[in-house]
DNA sequence: CGTTTTATTGAATAGCCTCAATATCGGTGG
DNA sequence: CCACCGATATTGAGGCTATTCAATAAAACG
């Protein structure tokens, strides 16, 4: 008998349906591969290795952003049988952190493992997941917008998101786009009520930053924008990270003493 | 020449490193079955078709919850290249709702032919998209909380939220569970400060609903809290829809009539 | 036991909301 | 071509929720 049926993660799965015993089999693979944390550890600086993926077997854990501000936005608590890092298994570097708040347990599985589980076309299974990692960062983006910014700067900041990801499919020009929006849709999208929504709008247009106006989005002044807003679109950066071709210890620049936006 | 380069996702893809021929030649066969909608639709009730993804080739949209009170929230706008519907393809009933802000064109991928370009271990896969679903759920639920739900409302609906995951991988019981968290944690998870969880805390347990204290969770009244927290926790379901075994008409019910909580 | 984290309470302020009214635009039909 | 209509946008006044600042109490920790 597979003790592997107690973990959380089995738990889970079998109660999403039954699993054949290869199945069962490869999952207790998977979870041979123990790490242990301390409470109170904090992946805040990218210290988690990247490129794979944790399940979590014991404590409890969450993902946060930190705005520069220095005030913390937790975008979820993990418990045992959560997933943690779908992002970084194909992001070059996923701005999620991740800090534990009990001591725990984790099983590591790399990139490898997962994707020749999901082995068929290995270019479009990363495609297909760095499209649902992207759209979790714009998620877990809007939530700390939702939290932590007030209207001024979470409208700006959706504007220039909504700029980039368009940009990235060639629906964006320099001074703007083209926007089908109303402005109930910005207030259903930003938390905010459409009356509040459009004094904003008047400030930010009256202070020469961004128009929204006639089904258009124009930039008056990007650059004092995105100062404003706190703009830092590396959360939507399409760039995959490079497969890692079998061989090559990494390099990784050991994420040598990036700047810290202290509170 | 394949034009399907030139299709939004295709764009994405190779933007994120190229892809074989043979794997721009799956992307054009999943081009093939398209559908139009015209601007405007709604899809709020489960109209759309489930167990099959979409890809929108033009058009926006947006994916958004409703509010027991009526009020919306939307959780992301889709763009050309946005996948739609995860979500469906695993969860029995997604409580995500979409809708068409212009007309727009999608494809439609089919759960079996996702599935069968992720072959190897169904059983795995279908588990590990389950995951990503459900997480994604939650973001969306806690977006819609931080955006149209006050303080008290939101902590009481996240300690439910928290209970049922819980009980998930048998971590709580009938009167509560033992919680790690500090009132600072759920100020950061809920966006809001730490003075006034501690008030809404102190309101909750003076009128006898829930008690947060000394690192346990407990329900005075779950019924009187799951009514005023408004908690639905059909978002959480683990029950993963069967997989549809080949043959088979569905004899889905047509969504016959939900009530609808109207405004 | 001192020290640090966590919890608790008060007073004053600010941001956003609610309610309410008016203006503008695009389309429709007479 | 003009009157009309619904959807969207704009502006004002007052109120409430949650914040900020500040101080103290109570646990947790070594």
């Amino acid at each position: 008998m597979l003790t592997v049926c107690e973990s959380p993660i089995a738990r889970k799965f079998t109660a999403a349906g039954t699993l054949s015993t290869v199945e069962l089999g490869i999952l207790s693979d998977i979870h041979r591969r123990r790490r242990r944390f301390r409470s109170g550890t904090d992946f805040g600086h990218n210290e988690l290795p990247n490129r794979s993926l944790y399940i979590l077997a014991s404590g409890w854990g969450f993902t946060y952003i930190l705005l520069p501000d220095g005030s913390r936005q937790i975008i979820d608590f993990r418990i045992p049988g959560d997933i943690i890092g779908w992002g970084s298994l194909v992001l070059p570097k996923s701005d999620r952190m991740v800090a534990m708040i009990t001591s725990a347990e984790a099983s590591e599985v790399l990139e490898a493992d997962v994707l020749s589980t999901f082995v068929a076309t290995p270019g479009l299974v990363r495609g297909f997941l760095l499209a649902a990692s992207r759209d979790e960062s714009v998620a877990a983006e809007r939530l700390a917008g939702l939290g932590r910014r007030q209207a001024s700067e979470r409208i700006a900041h959706f504007l220039l998101e909504l700029a980039m990801r368009l940009k990235a499919v060639g629906l964006c020009g320099k001074q703007g786009f083209s926007c089908p929006l109303t402005q109930y849709h910005l207030a259903d999208a930003l938390g905010l009520t459409p009356v509040h929504v459009n004094r904003v709008l008047r400030d930010l247009r009256e202070d020469g930053l961004v128009t929204f106006q006639k089904g258009k989005v124009t930039f008056d002044d990007f650059d004092s924008l995105v100062l404003f807003a706190n703009f830092d679109g590396a959360y939507l950066d399409c760039t995959l990270s490079e497969p890692r071709r079998a061989s090559g210890p990494d390099h990784r620049p050991k994420a040598a003493e990036r700047s810290h936006p202290g509170p």
